[in-house]
DNA sequence: TATTTACTTGACTAAAAGAGTGGGTTATTT
DNA sequence: AAATAACCCACTCTTTTAGTCAAGTAAATA
């Protein structure tokens, strides 16, 4: 079992996503400054959950990222695997060899842990978890916080955004 | 969540101890060539789990470790939580303050997926693990192999051991 | 067609954690 | 006294994480 900030990151972009973009694609840029994750490392996580298929792209202008299946048809489960962290909790990648080739003592129980796991993570989908209470009130905060503190450039210039 | 070979090993060691140690007190030396785990290695984590009282240890000649309660009284959990490994899947340690201070978008998840975890792991005893039909046929292969692999003197030198 | 905007790729790195080693000390038994 | 085994400490090697940087590619707009 591995689980990092990279995994971490990950759910919390696409969930991101998920909440703005029912309107068309959201930039990394936006996910970034709302989530205050780096862009660049958005970029990496954003490689493999297109090559995971849990997103697609949309190059040019006002492009972005969307999902590219329903939000009832992702969970998270999924989210973790694309961007290479495991629910598997063994040693040996579940394969039985972790002494010496042969199996070690408590390999069955990471076994049913790593079973236990993926089983909880894979029950959540994104689109419930867009409908949790507390994720819409941490969603509002972070969209107000955003223009301001993202964009201060908008108090003085105004023109070149709406142009 | 951070499960790596450190909390493994301590579980792995003291099933070790609870299938062994019914008449006095197990070696690290006898733990280390029955499961493949370095000495070294070993003191470091019987030195936390002495901390964490779930062994007692027996100085000198004929000394080791015994289980510091009955098999009954130690989970799974107990034994990770003592090396300092945690089932905490939150980045902030659960305290909320994972983006500036403030709680970020997936903290509940995290907070789910540790108590689920915790759960799980505090659920099952040393003794069940014992009583499980695979736990005693590896046990019984690694006591064959143990005498044969790890005294090759002995076919030489019987009298020094049996002295 | 030139430019903007945004995604893509890959190399690189500092810091942390993990895994393991080694040397020496203390207590206990034989 | 000699052997045994726990105890303690400092240190190293390696891997992974988290993140940066730079150059490049593709699409849309003006």
């Amino acid at each position: 079992m591995k689980l990092t900030t990279r995994g971490r990151y990950a759910v919390t972009a696409m969930l991101d996503l998920a909440l703005h973009g029912k309107d068309g694609p959201i930039s990394l840029a936006d996910i970034s400054s709302r989530q205050d994750i780096s862009l660049s490392y958005l970029e990496q996580l954003f490689a493999k959950l297109r090559r995971g298929e849990l997103v697609s792209s949309v190059r040019g202008p006002g492009g972005g990222y969307r999902l590219s299946r329903s939000e009832e048809a992702i969970n998270v489960a999924d989210i973790i695997d694309a961007v290479n962290e495991s629910t598997d909790a063994t040693n040996c990648g579940g394969k039985g060899i972790c002494q010496n080739g042969e199996m070690c003592l408590t390999h069955h129980l990471w076994d049913d842990l790593s079973t236990q796991i993926h089983l909880f993570l894979s029950g959540i989908s994104l689109a419930q978890l867009t409908r949790k209470e507390h994720v819409q009130s941490i969603c509002e905060r972070q969209d107000g916080h955003e223009s301001a503190a993202n964009n201060p450039q908008n108090l003085i210039e105004t023109e070149t955004v709406n142009a």
